[in-house]
DNA sequence: TGATGTAATTAGAATAGTTCTAATTATGTC
DNA sequence: GACATAATTAGAACTATTCTAATTACATCA
């Protein structure tokens, strides 16, 4: 039910190719991506550069806000926001809504349903094209989960 | 189907009652109030400031995110993000998701169909209390709606 | 391989929305 | 009307993020 594991991704960073969605992979961007890829608890830039800079000690912080966001327009990963907090930064790629444990702040991954999508309980006008979707949920798991 | 309209609400500052949800109406914080019962266009803080100055010229920037902080938190309005952009605010308080019009830069409110709530959809853990919940999509209209 | 143009990276400054601080003012209660 | 408490104010401070200009890396083509 809760997840924080998507699709069959690359796990390390050798096994990233030199380019993905038409993106190429340069050292820094192949660094970012793979933190996310090995610890999928949706991290801050702030935390991803404090990661990345123990495999790339001379990478700097613009850089990595670079590299993640190559890597959102690429479609690589999402941002998910929760109210007007740092960014966080998700590599599950597929469609699922994010979940804050109020207790231990973590974030969650939860899907839908096997063939339920959102736009089927909204009254969306006729034709519209909903491109871009974020569902954040706060709240608090019962104990032992 | 897509309205900024919502409940029956006071529309102008003078039907407003000196306490609401335990909140203490101030005449900065009715001020505020009443500029989002006015036109419910999701204005930001700065906007909000700028349209309250005409009532309260004295009113300060500093307050008027106050009296929208107090107005949040007593459930009188809900805070809307679009990823990083600054804060809109909301006075509908019924159930309701919003749309960022991409050509416009318009948001729409827009409700669920009958009985339906997000949560039926997803494969959320058992005994979770979701308290906050926001969903925000962003689009086109098609032309003429 | 070497030159060349383009794209990516870097450090640090700048920006913008928001929050904090300390002083003042307003409000409700006895 | 005095007192305690809460709200407002101006301005400084904060923080996540973006921008700038210079440097470096990369890919291509001779």
């Amino acid at each position: 039910m809760v997840s924080n594991d998507g699709e069959a991704l690359p796990t390390a960073a050798k096994e990233i190719p030199s380019e993905l969605q038409g993106l190429r992979m340069t050292k820094q961007r192949r660094g970012v991506y793979s933190i996310l890829l090995h610890k999928r608890d949706h991290p801050t830039a702030n935390e991803v550069f404090r990661r990345v800079q123990e495999d790339i000690p001379t990478i700097s912080l613009a850089t990595v806000y670079n590299c993640l966001d190559a890597l959102v327009n690429h479609g690589l990963i999402t941002r998910v926001n929760f109210d007007r907090e740092p960014s966080r930064f998700c590599v599950n790629r597929s469609s699922h809504v994010h979940f804050k444990d109020k207790k231990t702040g973590t974030i969650h991954d939860i899907s839908f349903k096997d063939g339920c999508q959102i736009t089927d309980l909204l009254d969306l006008p006729n034709g519209i094209e909903a491109s871009e979707l974020e569902v954040t949920i706060r709240g608090s798991l019962p104990k032992g989960s």
